[in-house]
DNA sequence: CATCCCCATC
């Protein structure tokens, strides 16, 4: 009973633990309340590996049990676990249990093993409506919409969970047509069901129609909240996204982690940590996990200093967060940015595997630390590995190629992209404009922008105007600083650019209009490529 | 008293 008043986990895990190894002899029914609690916690890998222990003893489990570790089993994709207790079901009698039957057939339906969990289903002598939904859910989760529609229709007591996989199913499958018919039809709806809607307009890219039915609730929860939140976040709306977390009541961990990603994730590193700051107030005090890490992280990166991270460091040390593969892709990313090329390749090997994010971190690494050669053997590598390249891989990619100044190499590189059906976003345009220009090819790089598909940024101007600077190009470089005027408000540092384009060239008088009320200092930033550069006028 | 539906990761 003290179990459930307490709130951190681990303690929990403990606490539970060590009740049961003070009871003398505990007897499977005590073991079988310990795993239900765990499993019920979300502590699955703490509940299988405690029915593990109890298997070790030739203890008989209960029914309690034996459903719990397989419905842990399921939710952390624990194959191996969950088919060796599908063994002892039979071996201990549970063939006719319908809770132990149907969590065994929600397991397979969950893995993906739709003929054995519909055996499962075949065979079972009775059947509640869970075990009707646990087949729906699996159906769905495989994008069969017609066998799930008609398996729907032969449920004999359809439940609001019913009706919500269908929603929720048609809504993932981009159907909201029909998504809103059942929603209409349903007998009853409970908060599930109108979130299932929201998360439907929001993946289809109608965050208008999202918030109309969100305002539209007269009760919501976290998960409504979060998926707003989510959802605005995609967008790059990280004020509304914002607001609508400052009105919340009650912020749950989900919550500062979906705030905090947002953040991180729209280039908002200082408020990202400032919100973290926040959650560790006495007054608010919300115990941080590692995917709050994982963004947190990313901030620190984009904040390219390494004074923060030692911050964050400690703190994870406070809260005993251990190292995972996701932390430390992250890691590497923060060392390689911060020019730690060094440590971000210990990391880098001492991933248990390293994955498509993985190589992208590493290769983006090398590139921005002039390690071209080293970048590209990894990218060779990772096509060994049989990892196919995303967009992120290309602008490291092309980000080392610029650093080398291989300008062949770079347009052979950014003309594979498509080779592996991607399309070059606007950063590849710019990098691709900073490599031709600084090499001199001018007109290949206008010729590019103006051929570009998609709306040419400041960015890729910017990169075109800097390159007019190094070669003191006069006609280009005025067309790149009008479309750099239109595109940005703070346009100081282009005129000052300009202004020495002409005072190089002798054009005096224009050098002098362009500078007025100019600073003579500025930064100007190609986006997708890390470098910064510091330009004095003359 | 268990089993099913909705939310967050670089």
């Amino acid at each position: 009973m003290l179990l459930w008043d307490v709130t951190n986990y681990r303690t929990v895990a403990h606490y539970a633990y060590s009740m049961l190894h003070h009871l003398h002899n505990p007897d499977s029914f005590s073991w079988g309340c310990v795993i239900r609690f765990l499993s019920q916690k979300g502590l699955f890998t703490e509940a299988v590996s405690l029915y593990v222990e109890m298997s070790r003893m030739r203890l008989y489990p209960t029914s309690h049990a034996i459903s719990s570790a397989l419905k842990s089993c399921a939710r952390i994709q624990n194959v191996l676990g969950g088919v060796s207790i599908h063994g002892q079901v039979h071996v201990f009698g549970f063939d006719t249990c319908v809770y132990v039957q149907t969590a065994l057939l929600d397991l397979y339906s969950k893995m993906g093993d739709m003929r054995t969990a519909r055996h499962v289903f075949d065979e079972m002598a009775e059947r509640s409506v869970v075990s009707w939904n646990s087949l729906l859910s699996g159906y769905l989760k495989a994008g069969n919409l017609d066998e799930a529609q008609d398996f729907f229709g032969q449920i004999p007591n359809k439940d609001v969970i019913s009706w919500n996989s269908m929603v929720s199913g048609y809504a993932k499958a981009g159907n909201m047509d029909q998504a809103c018919t059942l929603f209409q039809l349903m007998p009853e709806r409970n908060l599930t069901s109108w979130n299932a809607m929201i998360t439907g307009f929001i993946d289809c890219g109608s965050i208008v129609s999202a918030r109309e039915l969100f305002d539209s609730m007269s009760r919501r929860n976290c998960v409504s909240w979060i998926t707003m939140i989510a959802g605005y976040s995609k967008g790059g709306d990280v004020d509304s996204a914002r607001k609508l977390f400052d009105q919340m009541d009650h912020k749950d961990l989900l919550s500062y982690n979906a705030m905090i990603a947002c953040c991180a994730q729209n280039s908002k590193p200082k408020e990202a940590l400032e919100l973290f700051n926040d959650m560790l107030k006495p007054n608010i005090y919300i115990h941080p996990d590692k995917m709050t890490f994982a963004s947190v992280i990313s901030a620190c990166s984009q904040l390219g200093d390494l004074e923060h991270w030692s911050w964050i460091e400690s703190r994870m040390n406070d809260f005993g967060i251990v190292l995972d593969d996701h932390l430390a892709t992250a890691l590497i990313d923060l060392y390689a940015k911060c020019g730690s090329i060094g440590m971000a390749y210990e990391l880098f090997h001492s991933l248990r595997k390293r994955d498509l994010v993985a190589y992208s971190a590493m290769i983006y690494g090398c590139g921005i630390n002039g390690k071209a050669s080293d970048a590209i053997k990894l990218f060779e590598q990772m096509l060994a590995e049989c990892i196919i390249p995303n967009l992120v891989t290309y602008t490291g990619l092309l980000t080392a190629y610029n650093h080398a100044g291989l300008v062949e190499k770079g347009y052979q590189c950014f003309n594979s992209m498509k080779n592996y059906g991607l399309v070059p976003s606007i950063d590849h345009y710019g990098i691709m404009v900073d490599l031709l220009g600084r090499a001199g090819y001018l007109d290949e790089a206008y010729k590019l922008i103006t051929n570009m598909p998609m709306q040419p940024n400041a960015g890729v101007w910017g990169a075109l105007l800097l390159a007019c600077r190094l070669h003191n190009n006069v006609d280009l470089g005025e067309i790149a600083v009008q479309h750099c005027i239109k595109l940005e408000s703070d346009t100081t540092g282009y005129c000052s650019l300009l202004s020495s384009i002409y005072a190089t060239v002798g054009k005096w008088d224009d050098s002098k209009k362009m500078r007025t009320g100019v600073e003579a200092k500025e930064i100007i930033r190609v986006p997708g490529c890390s470098w910064t550069t510091n330009l004095t006028s003359p």
